[in-house]
DNA sequence: CTGTTAGCGCTTTCAA
DNA sequence: TTGAAAGCGCTAACAG
């Protein structure tokens, strides 16, 4: 197929003879300085509209010339495609979500696709994203965030093109992305139970957190298979300081530990400056800490945290994939890909 | 006019009787569910449109029945108003955007307003991202990333509202919001010259990066009135890496400094990081190292960079204002406005 | 290959 | 207050 994407360049004869005051140039305009209908103006955009060489020629030329460029909400009214996807995250800040949306940008933006974000304070407020993104008929949605079951019914009625990232689908099957928690989880105590560690603590996330939940349920679940029960056990809310407080809290009422599972970075980061500093501990001759997501701090000269690192890239390509496989065709059946995290054997572990 | 209704899952009443299969309602199915015209549905949905009161009532009541949302599309095609608004960044990892990122989301929302973001890879294609931006005919532009003056220019003729954040508005005059690069930097090197440190060197950014190349500028200059001349300078990309580089090869090149200013937080990260591993220093009792931003990191236990913190959510409100100032008004001349950063005094620096 | 003709779903005069 | 009618700028049949 020849090319597509006529871009316009710069240079700009700006609203050169609009029929109406200052307004953009339509397909019109380009039509009567082209001589040729308007509809002719509109094939010569489209994908593989058909038209003689010389005209597409001729037409290229009065676009340029007024500066015409198709209106997206008109072709996205009427074509039913507005090559627009709706990206709902629930913490932007949270540390390990600018790399995914970073990501998915550069990702969108190869597919000729357009990013309607939205970024939920608190995970409560997602209905009213989800109406935004009904009302501005985008082609499908991302969604990090927790959706209710009567959410993600609401996209099946629709037959709205839905991919969770990094969140559990609820009762009704939904296709998603995620990193497999249970495995790097499990994968990572494994390590520490091989360099000798039988006294553990856990930093967990929120009570109602899935991931944060799995990941708990999965690093417990594994030293209980290695004998190993009556593990402490604080809860933080993912950010630094809650991973310092959780440390504090843990060295307050146990002493007996000296290996900390974190299920995030930004929390094991804080544990670790709390316990270097607030009981002057050697990380990791006294104390072994590890995180989760791999993020880039995490690799910091003065963490170097032992983690199990998201393949990011991976993930984003796989969501946007399934994403636009279900824009093209609604009824495939819902379907969740896994992927498997990577062990990153940092320095804040003792693992010989 | 048989109304058929399909059966509905309970809780939502989709897709109740669009006209054609599977299709949302529209304005028209909503008017014939409550026997108005379908100007009387649009005007119930308008800001101040004259409906009765019981007529309201009855259409609100259809309009629910048959989950009923305005198309934006349609809205936004014939009111030339999208609530639509482009967010241009360069770079979406760089440490300190995702906070304004997240601030500004945070805000336009509560201005019911949508953002179409754009992420520049390499401060290059901003012209693509334009294009996009006028083909959806956002009601106006936040950006922060480079533009030309032709790229403005546009902006001008086409009379889009436009506010440049922390950029300079090359020759044209353009609306925009940054945080005072030069009081900011003179005033951390005053700190510093303050308490007694007279041996600098720099870590300045990239050569085309305006806010960087000011910020080396207003540190060397203030350095210079005190003085203190020839001081070596090491250019970085921003990234953590070229921070621990540019430290490792100005202590190749000099060993007479003890106070490396660093143009921003993440680099100066980087710095203290190399100092302490590669050569052994104590910081801040060999080195002082400061950083500029004040990003969350910068806060981090292993670090208390000494930095100047932007005031985010002022700027962030300021952007905003200023464009839906410019939305209601096109004709308002240019404005700039410029914040005063707040110096954080953190433990990176010895200041007594 | 090209032009003609319908709309997409909505806002907006303008009469009634 | 209400409804009828005219588009916004475009795509998608359908003839020619």
């Amino acid at each position: 197929m020849a090319e597509r994407k006529t871009t316009v360049p710069a240079g700009d004869p700006i609203a050169a003879a609009p029929g109406r005051a200052g307004r953009r140039a339509t397909s019109y305009d380009v039509a009567r300085h082209a001589g040729v209908s308007q509809s002719a103006v509109s094939r010569c955009f489209a994908p593989n509209g058909s038209i003689a060489p010389g005209t597409r020629e001729r037409i290229l030329k009065a676009a340029t010339e007024l500066g015409y460029r198709p209106n997206a909400l008109a072709q996205g009214l009427i074509s039913r495609r507005t090559n627009l996807v709706g990206v709902i995250i629930s913490s932007l800040t949270a540390l390990h979500y600018p790399e995914v949306l970073a990501e998915l940008s550069h990702r969108l933006t190869e597919q000729d696709l357009r990013m309607l974000l939205f970024s939920l304070d608190a995970e409560g407020n997602v209905d009213e994203a989800l109406d935004q993104v009904w009302r501005h008929s985008v082609d499908g949605v991302i969604c990090a965030a927790h959706l209710g079951d009567a959410q993600i019914e609401q996209f099946a009625a629709h037959r709205m093109p839905l991919v969770l990232y990094n969140r559990p689908g609820g009762r009704m099957p939904a296709t998603s992305v995620a990193c497999d928690s249970v495995s790097g989880q499990r994968e990572i105590v494994e390590r520490l139970l091989a360099a000798g560690h039988r006294r553990f603590a856990v930093v967990a996330g929120p009570a109602d957190s899935y991931v944060g939940e799995e990941r708990r349920r999965a690093a417990l679940g594994r030293l209980e298979e290695a004998g190993i029960t009556d593990v402490p056990v604080r809860r933080g809310d993912y950010g630094y300081a809650s991973g310092a407080g959780a440390l504090v809290a843990l060295m307050d009422a146990h002493d007996g530990f000296d290996a900390v599972v974190c299920v995030n970075d930004l929390m094991a980061i804080g544990a670790l400056d709390a316990a270097r500093e607030q009981f002057g501990l050697k990380i990791p001759e006294d104390m072994s800490i590890v995180g989760f997501d791999g993020s880039d701090p995490a690799s910091w000269g003065s963490y170097r945290l032992c983690s199990v690192r998201q393949p990011v890239r991976r993930m984003t390509q796989a969501a946007i994939d399934m994403l636009l496989e279900r824009v093209d065709n609604p009824d495939l059946p819902a379907e969740r890909r896994l992927f498997s995290g990577q062990l990153i054997e940092g320095r804040s572990a003792r693992l010989g």
